[in-house]
DNA sequence: AAAACGTACAACCGCGTAGAT
DNA sequence: GATCTACGCGGTTGTACGTTT
């Protein structure tokens, strides 16, 4: 049995809205508030799909938007974000104030893309385009940790992970997931400090999951993750 | 002036998923 | 557990507008 759909398409209006539609948005949700999308629009009088009313609200309504310019630094923050994030559009906007997904998606597609070739990044990757068979890394580390809602992001991560050392009967060390995220580090000591003796695995995302337990057997290209006692380093090989 | 082309972004579509039944 | 429903997300499309030829 096939998916019904969201709404009668027959009696629904598509296409750019009228300022007299937004009104009417505007003022059901004032007065009974979000949410119920698949009942509002007969409630507000509007001839439009649920999932219509939600994106017009989210997108361009609602009275905490930001609008305008993006700055030079929600263009980095948005850079790093998805150098960490990827393609989460939803979650790279939880964490810019007054911007949504959308707004972000089409901003990266018509900007930031061109802004990171010209430079000679791949945005796809974040390395370099000449340089593409270096390894980078981004280290995250469990020291000085703040930000709580990068913690969320990594904590499935790193959950994951202990689950497979749980099953190769590694230790399962005290976790301290209070994290934070550091600058891709370049010095060899830190490295040398990792990879001798305090390594415990190193393996690629996908082939983890899917229960590779070493890295010769993976032949993708997806980031790889070693785990030490107090940081995270991902490998971009 | 107008046709062709490029850009920006609002809106749509289909899918995944969580919650309800 | 199976099915249904609504919501939210990310990819894609449509189109208005600006620029170039």
């Amino acid at each position: 049995m096939g998916r019904s759909p969201c709404c009668e398409k027959e009696h629904t209006n598509k296409g750019a809205w009228t300022k007299e539609e937004d009104e009417r948005l505007i003022a059901h949700i004032k007065v009974h508030g979000e949410g119920c999308w698949r009942s509002l629009p007969k409630a507000a009088g509007l001839q439009r799909c649920g999932k219509s009313c939600r994106l017009r609200w989210i997108n361009y309504l609602r009275p905490d938007l930001k609008r305008g310019n993006f700055s030079d630094n929600e263009d980095e923050l948005i850079i790093k974000l998805h150098s960490l994030l990827g393609n989460k559009w939803s979650m790279i906007a939880a964490r810019l104030p007054g911007r949504t997904d959308n707004e972000i998606k089409n901003y990266w597609n018509t900007h930031i893309r061109r802004k990171l070739l010209s430079r000679g990044i791949d945005p796809l990757t974040h390395k370099p385009i000449n340089n593409i068979d270096n390894v980078s890394n981004l280290t995250i580390s469990f020291k000085n940790m703040q930000d709580k809602s990068i913690q969320e992001e990594i904590s499935p991560i790193w959950n994951q992970q202990e689950e497979l050392l749980r099953r190769q009967n590694h230790r399962c060390p005290d976790l301290n997931l209070d994290l934070c995220i550091s600058p891709p580090s370049q010095d060899n000591k830190y490295l040398d400090n990792i990879n001798v003796g305090k390594e415990r695995t190193l393996m690629c995302f996908s082939c983890s999951s899917a229960g590779l337990q070493n890295r010769e057997e993976c032949q993708c290209y997806e980031p790889f993750l070693s785990i030490s006692n107090n940081s995270v380093l991902v490998k971009y090989m």
